[in-house]
DNA sequence: AATTTTTTTTAGATTTGTCTAAAAAATATT
DNA sequence: AATATTTTTTAGACAAATCTAAAAAAAATT
């Protein structure tokens, strides 16, 4: 009785539940952008969801899952996230590297791999990424994060949540030596260009810019 | 430049080696009743195989892998067998629990994944059924282990290689008490079926019969 | 409100891996 | 050596997941 779902089948639901966690639900362009397939594929994948119960969808509308399909993501993401955790603490992987491998890993569907990896791990509630881990339950933890632009001057606060897993954003974090769990604080903001400057540690003062600002959350300490 | 091989194919690559392990080289037939397909699925995919110079075959004859095919063999059997290593030694798994959880893994082809994990591990020599783990050039460690019916008499060994992984077997030789490492000597050889009585430990002598003595493999210790 | 544009779906084709049924080749038997 | 049997291959079909091109529906614009 494990997975039941293809690769690609598994693929499609969690890339549903992302993008309707902004609003709801998810149109079949967005979704499309998201998998980079045709939007004629992503129709026919529908259907299919939606015969199995999985799918809320009627032709021309917008859809989301149902309970059963968001368990079935949240179940995913779960796996994905402790092959990602446990490519980084046990395996000296770069937080930054993760991605692509534990994408593949999170297809492998056993439940008692799953349950005993996540033992072995010591039940993590976090992700390298600072994503919450769901549970066994599917059940995760909150942040109670910010958005960098957010953040009031001169409040110490932690990098939790990085908002997007490309190389580009992760090499310029590296440069800037900011990672997951990095102290910082805005020290200025520039109306100009919305850019802030930031201080880490007791480095010089390192400016970031509105585009970077956007997508790093951070939890004031 | 990772795998570029599909699941199936890999599965095939695997099957024909093991196969051709016994007389250096395999039919039709055979790979069909290995892999549970029909002769003309594995007909096909012997093609396609030989297109990619992963086959020497032709049409009638029986086949074999080229060196590139064996490559291949071997690193797909080197992630299988860490898996296992893994899912015994990490993950708490019994060692005839392990086997269809690193059937999913070994298709997850990240070089750089298996050489972590194999570091991780400590760089294992022997899987948790014996068989050698190849390592990263493909060389494995050969064991001077000899078939149970050929170990003589009250010569002390160590169980090392169980020759087949089927529930039934492995749930008949844990009925025994009798696992990889366990040390056993053999008492007294039955003309009759062909069965022996084996001394484990310090418990009471056990028979073993013919066909469970044919694929337990022992090094004299 | 009518028209244009965008979005989504349908129709039909392609690739991978499978199948069945029939043909061809190799092997075994008489 | 001729015939029968077994093995293997070919031919054609099918399901999954994709595509392109065209049609239909919805949304935006005039």
């Amino acid at each position: 009785m494990s997975s039941n779902f293809s690769i690609t089948e598994e693929n499609y639901i969690k890339a549903i539940y992302h993008l309707q966690q902004a609003t709801g639900s998810v149109t079949t362009n967005e979704l499309s952008a998201s998998l980079l397939t045709k939007p004629a594929s992503v129709t026919d994948m529908l259907k299919k969801l939606k015969v199995k119960k999985l799918l809320h969808y009627e032709p021309y509308k917008v859809f989301y899952l149902t309970a059963e399909g968001k368990k079935i993501a949240l179940n995913i993401i779960r796996r994905h996230r402790l092959w990602e955790f446990f490519l980084v603490e046990k395996l000296a992987f770069g937080w930054d590297e993760v991605h692509e491998v534990a994408e593949e890993l999170e297809h492998v569907g056993s439940k008692k791999l799953v349950d005993k990896l996540d033992s072995y791990l010591d039940f993590p509630k976090f992700d390298p990424h600072g994503d919450p881990i769901p549970d066994v339950n599917g059940k995760m933890s909150i942040v109670q994060q910010v958005n960098l632009t957010e953040l009031p001057l001169n409040k110490l606060a932690q990098v939790t949540m990085v908002g997007s897993q490309s190389t580009e954003l992760l090499e310029l974090l590296s440069h800037k030596d900011i990672t997951i769990g990095t102290k910082l604080e805005v020290k200025k903001k520039f109306s100009f260009d919305k850019s802030v400057e930031v201080k880490v540690k007791n480095l010089a003062p390192v400016n970031i810019s509105e585009q970077l600002a956007k997508v790093l959350f951070v939890k004031p300490v």
